[in-house]
RNA sequence: GGAGAAGUGCGAGAGUGGUUGAAUCGACCUGACUCGAAAUCAGGCAUGUCGGAAACGGCAUCGAGGGUUCGAAUCCCUCCUUCUCCGCCA
């Protein structure tokens, strides 16, 4: 959400930020909706003022005729301010609708673009493995190995099923270790949240009222999050934060659930593309300035670099166009790793800034050094995404023998366990 | 799942229909006293929103949303949350 003053003031800007996102919105019907608000506004709470002023007469009056000529005007107005009260409430729920609906205005350094295709490789890191032999994709290497096994997964739990086994189930705990470890190191508050949560901390990140297509729903009205980062930001929801725990820091774990509805002919196999997942999430929360979101920005995409570095795989980073950001963020870096099997990079990691646009809806503020409660900026980004970081981690530490080496820093996690076949 | 109780400001806690945005105490801030501190004394201390250049003024907010009433923190309804007891249970 945005500030409606601003959004008054800076038209033109929310303007242009819709068509860089390739997001539809129509700030004059929101403008036009806001005037109609404040008018009637002004109308009702001046007759309100009337109206209170009748009720602390009415005690005061120590003649009866008085008494009865204040109340019966009173309740003559009230009929009237009945029905601007219906008409106020309904231009709110129009214009909280559209209010909802606006998006973020993107940094100027995010280059113009529709998709993902259009996004700008930004620096790279590793050197992409040569294989003298015909490499295997990661469904076969995992099922050479005994690590998952997709058919059963599918009989149990459908479309996008999978089961992980063995050295495969044992990964993703190494993985959540060594992550866990690495950035506690780095002064991340680890936290276990709630996949299950309810509306709001949706609409606060952003997730909804748009993205209610993808997100699984339960008979209670909850849903099931696709990122830890919904309850993380939730977590502070209301609250007014002290300055001086800035920056807060939190690597988050929760399962992670996707209906992926619209994309069902993608990544049909395997594990890059599940309904449900694990994921350590990164999230800070720290002052509204602007120089503080860039530099935590850049800080928690390096932290997600330094575990790939350490991990050995590599990877490029790119920085997203508009039509591929999200209603809220500024900007976005996507960390994607190379994937041998399909001779590109895949999508691992997203790393994005907010401003205040989660804050403002989630209502996370703090008091400034003037004593001035401001709301905090937000920022987030993928620590690990399990199994799909599974995915690059075997196909390109595979060797012409079939086995898959393992990363030396997931080998204290392994048992001491050099390579898997 | 069943029965009952409760939700007031930063905290404790009064308030059961009429200047109550809310007593009182504590916390916090400013000042006085002090070399300084403690103690004491004086004063201050909610947020949002609308109008206004500002000063300032209006409106809203006592878990949330509705309702009754000239008037609601106070009465009624629905929901949410917490607590107690019973049942079930990883």
């Amino acid at each position: 959400m945005l500030d409606i003053k601003f959004i008054r003031e800076n038209a033109d800007l929310v303007k242009a930020a819709a068509v860089k996102k390739n997001i539809a919105f129509d700030v004059a019907e929101l403008l036009a909706a806001d005037d109609s608000r404040r008018t009637l506004l002004l109308e009702v709470e001046t007759m309100r003022s009337k109206q209170n002023e009748i009720a602390n007469a009415v005690p005061r009056a120590t003649d009866t005729k008085e008494r009865e000529r204040l109340i019966s005007e009173s309740k003559s107005m009230k009929d009237v301010l009945q029905k601007k009260e219906v008409e106020l409430q309904e231009v709110m729920k129009t214009w909280h609708g559209l209010m909802v609906q606006v998006p973020n205005i993107p940094d100027v350094s995010v280059p113009e673009g529709k998709e993902d295709s259009d996004n700008v490789e930004v620096r790279t890191w590793g050197s992409i493995p040569k294989f003298d032999f015909t490499p295997k994709d990661h469904i076969e290497l995992f099922e050479k190995h005994g690590m998952a096994d997709f058919e059963r997964g599918t009989k149990v739990a459908g479309f996008r099923g999978y089961v992980l086994k063995s050295d495969g189930a044992r990964l993703v705990f190494a993985l959540s270790q060594f992550v866990l470890n690495e950035l506690s190191k780095e002064g991340f508050e680890p936290m276990i949240v709630p996949s299950l949560v309810r509306r709001a901390p949706l609409i606060g990140t952003g997730f909804l009222p748009q993205g209610e297509e993808d997100l699984y729903k339960t008979q209670d009205g909850d849903f099931l999050a696709g990122t830890a980062e919904v309850a993380t930001m939730g977590y502070h929801m209301d609250e007014v934060l002290n300055i001086s725990d800035f920056p807060k820091k939190y690597i988050s774990f929760s399962p992670s659930f996707r209906r992926e509805a619209g994309s069902h002919s993608k990544d049909t196999k395997g594990l890059i593309r599940v309904h449900e997942f694990f994921k350590w999430e990164q999230v800070i929360l720290c002052e509204a300035s602007h120089e503080q979101s860039v530099k935590f920005h850049e800080y928690l995409t390096e932290n997600s670099e330094k575990l790939m570095q350490k991990l050995g795989i590599p990877y490029h980073i790119v920085l997203n166009c508009g039509g591929d950001l999200g209603l809220g963020q500024v900007k976005k870096y996507d960390i994607e790793a190379w994937v041998p099997s399909q001779n590109t990079y895949r999508e691992t990691h997203s790393a994005s800034y907010f401003h205040d646009f989660q804050t403002r809806r989630l209502n996370i503020r703090y008091k400034d050094a003037n004593g001035k409660l401001r709301f905090a900026h937000s920022l987030n980004n993928t620590a690990i995404a399990m199994p799909r970081i599974l995915v690059p981690l075997v196909e390109n530490f595979q060797q012409a023998d079939g086995s898959i080496t393992i990363p030396e820093v997931l080998r204290p996690y392994m048992g001491g366990k050099h390579k898997i076949g």
